[in-house]
DNA sequence: GCGATCAGCGGCACG
DNA sequence: CGTGCCGTTGATCGC
């Protein structure tokens, strides 16, 4: 058990000091900004970041059942019955927000000096697979050639802009994992916008490793295209295994 | 300074007793699953929970930097210049995932019990504002009347299904933050898809504190209609402060 | 700063 | 189990 002196000491020393603070304890919390929550009695985990971060956490689950990003300023109160740890933060464009966490006992308490320069190297994002993607768009289609990558349209970033041998303007989007029909909706937002834009036809192929069927029927629909992308990824890299079309040119593109 | 094999005792009884494990020290992460990553050596807070949730986290950001969900099964191995500690899991329809956290010195470990039956309470949740809305329908729009909450399409989910004093079928889409093109793309999908299955028009209503300009033009384009609700959250409450009806009517609805 | 989109999204609810 | 979608989404990138 650690007192509330104690714990107030080791987070507002953890905070002078840029250091991460950890505390277990029995508590409840109080979240009120973008939304407001309540959550009685019970031990939890909570994490103070030198840079604002602030995380409680419950025994069980992945996510923070209660939290603030980055910036949040935190205060501390220790009075006779609990620990009052307080962070507020105002994020632009949004409204002030407040989460205080009332701690009636402390288990533990101590802060970490964090030394840490590395960053995440990802394998096997959108990104990436589109990287990949663009240097083999012939197996996708003979005669398909990249124009463009990442073309800013007014309604988003197109993944990959192609002409087909026929000269068509064709809009590429790659989805990493199953497409459904928010997907579907995306690409044809780019393909209106794109045809309207330019006074013709323009062609949608989404690139996915599957596709839900509703999405795929939306894509028939409109006259888009789906092909299935199967891709490996290992460590430190990724590969697109190969594509098989798997349907062709569901409209007519005169 | 805390022995590898004290580090793993730790981490082991926690896994067998329901407890949840804390480990801090310097350490590199590999991951290969879905995507794969590598991150160097750095300090790190690791947390393991009885449930198998398994987070890392480094000393600044809200987002662990490696994790893997409830029902991973966690393996520790201590050996003379590392202790290594496993999470393995396979999803359904997923790849099998596997973190692995390779420390070099662990600077603290420790087990706690952790007694938590609260849930947390939430307020100002869209599907709450919905709530609230239905019963005010007529602020949006004299004579708009509810026929039924969260109705089911093959597209998705209808927020609220009204009907206007003329007869037509109203589709209202809430969203708790400005609207954006995928909320407007959304609510056309099922106006598109309501009015096909009943062969007459059905109008559109997408609802939110804003909407952005492109979504907007979209929404004006398609025929559909925007109506912009203020709200207050309190704790523990949310209200729908009054509606205010900011463009009437786009298309024709005969 | 707004806006659009990706994320190893996670989580939930419903078919 | 797939599918859709909300989330206090967060994080990123381009304008």
């Amino acid at each position: 058990m650690v007192s509330f002196t104690d714990a107030k000491r080791v987070v507002d020393s953890a905070l002078a000091s840029g250091r991460l603070a950890i505390l277990v304890g029995r508590c409840r919390v109080l979240y009120e900004g973008r939304a407001a929550s309540k959550l009685s009695e019970g031990d939890r985990v909570l994490i103070v970041k030198s840079d604002g971060t602030f995380l409680v956490h419950q025994s069980k689950g992945m996510s923070a059942i209660n939290y603030q990003g980055p910036g949040a300023a935190v205060a501390t109160d220790a009075g006779e019955k609990e620990l009052v740890v307080v962070a507020r933060r105002k994020k632009a464009g949004g409204p002030a927000e407040k989460i205080e966490v009332h701690f009636e006992s402390v288990a533990f308490a101590d802060s970490f000096p964090m030394k840490d320069d590395a960053s995440l190297r990802l394998f096997g994002s959108e990104r990436q697979l589109s990287d990949l993607l663009m240097g083999d768009l012939h197996l996708i289609e003979p005669g398909l050639v990249p124009l463009k990558k990442e073309s800013e349209v007014r309604k988003g970033t197109i993944d990959i802009l192609a002409e087909d041998k026929k000269g068509n303007l064709v809009v590429i989007e790659v989805k990493r994992r199953t497409a459904e029909l928010a997907a579907a909706s995306q690409l044809k937002r780019y393909v209106d916008e794109l045809s309207e834009r330019k006074g013709r036809v323009v062609r949608g192929i989404l690139v996915a490793p599957g596709v839900s069927a509703s999405a795929h029927k939306m894509l028939d629909k409109a006259g888009l295209e789906f092909f299935k992308m199967d891709y490996e990824i290992g460590n430190p890299s990724a590969r697109i295994k190969g594509l098989q079309k798997k349907q062709k040119e569901l409209g007519e593109f005169a």
